[in-house]
DNA sequence: CATTATCGTTTCACTCCATGGATTTTTTAT
DNA sequence: ATAAAAAATCCATGGAGTGAAACGATAATG
């Protein structure tokens, strides 16, 4: 744990992380043994969630509870991006017929935001609000690109030097592609998305089985994902100015 | 507070739900002020939140952080319905070009699970994870027309006999509407999820203002509701029986 | 059907950890 | 430059969270 942090908050995240990583109602002692704590201690905090909703007792067995869907919901609109990326998003997944992702950065970390999958039976499985590896994924190297050497050191992990290589190229097309790196047999092309002050906040990618994504196809869904960064970009952009001149 | 709750925890969430709530940067003294703590103690509250990314300490500024998304995509994928529900959702917005909402029913309150919005400006507002007053929106009443007697002493006030009344009418058309009784110049119409136990789980529903939405409307759109519910009652009624004869 | 095992829930004395008033540091406004 | 306000830090105190043990309910076993 660290320094100056709250013990019981931290328990009480710990057990509901659990819960959101099981997925599946789950009983008192098996969360107890999970996260390493005693049954009564466990049984308390739960008994505490409950009452503010962020878990549900059915029966003995506790699952997450709506107040989660709040809290999110006020996350996704700080962020800004999320809803006004959102049609860019369907329209290119419709227009790609393949999975499309947002991702947020946030203090060093990459994020899950939004997705739209492939309506193919074989697509990529990703989970929202999921840490993502930030140098393996084309939205990543994408978002990178456009760092000043200050937020580049702002990260956990230092760059790998493959990754700075390509960051010329990246910025000349507008779009970064990931061949099968992150993952074996799946293809991907991601573009930035920078907020008003000029900060890359974000990005969206493409990503699709190799079968299905040849390389003939790398330009044209790289020009796609990068027109949709660009939209959202200049539509937060526009935004902000709107709310500031007013 | 509540009996047997954990301090602390409930004056975590307190704070996180005010941040959420004004949707915007906030400052310890404002936050201290807002909830009636003491400064250091909401401060110390803050740095262990932030801790578990739950909120993000933008120099000074608080905000929600993005672990809020994780557990809200796992609350989602609990419920089950859903992710099942959202293409229709889709479909039923844009043959209608209005306003759709997904609620789920939790221990006897109904809350805002998913919307997709109208295209037009004038359109209905909601929040997603907020808490809905079940007995005067349109899926609402749908949902509980289907409830048992026992089901219907768990809610937290009694229903009114005017609502009463109206069950046995939906039941037979199979969808509610709500003609501006939940706020002035705005019609609804909605129809009640079944899960595969036979218990009403949530609702879907279509909102418009009056004048894009006349009595002639009611029976055609009552009938796309219905028609929508029915289908994902279906579906994650089969799929419940898929996973359980495997 | 009795027995055992397991799990959720409750209890309570102990003690450690969260508390909040006061202080210092930083930032913003004048 | 100076003042004002807000964020961040400090620390003695006591009440709040802790967890071992006990309880009661339910399911599994012979």
């Amino acid at each position: 744990m660290e320094k100056g942090t709250i013990r019981v908050l931290s328990r009480a995240f710990s057990i509901m992380t659990y819960i959101a990583r099981e997925k599946r109602p789950l009983g008192v002692t098996e969360i107890a043994s999970a996260v390493s704590l005693p049954k009564a201690t466990v049984y308390r905090i739960l008994d505490s969630l409950e009452a503010e909703r962020a878990v549900l007792n059915r029966g003995g067995e506790y699952e997450l509870g709506p107040v989660t869907l709040f809290l999110a919901d006020a996350y996704r609109s700080q962020v800004g991006f999320a809803e006004v990326a959102r049609p860019h998003l369907l329209s290119l997944r419709n227009e790609t017929k393949e999975t499309v992702h947002l991702f947020v950065y946030e203090k060093g970390e990459f994020y899950y935001l939004d997705k739209i999958e492939s309506p193919y039976q074989v697509r990529m499985h990703s989970r929202i609000g999921g840490r993502a590896s930030i140098f393996r994924l084309s939205a990543g190297k994408a978002l990178l690109a456009r760092f000043s050497a200050e937020e580049l050191k702002e990260l956990h992990e230092p760059v790998p030097p493959e990754v700075v290589r390509e960051f010329s190229d990246i910025l000349t097309r507008g779009y970064a592609v990931d061949d099968e790196q992150n993952e074996q047999g799946l293809r991907c092309v991601g573009a930035a998305i920078i907020d008003s002050r000029g900060r890359p906040r974000g990005a969206v990618s493409v990503s699709a089985p190799v079968y299905r994504f040849p390389p003939e196809l790398v330009e044209r869904y790289g020009k796609l994902v990068s027109g949709v960064a660009e939209a959202v970009t200049r539509e937060i952009g526009s935004f902000e100015k709107c709310v500031c001149s007013s």
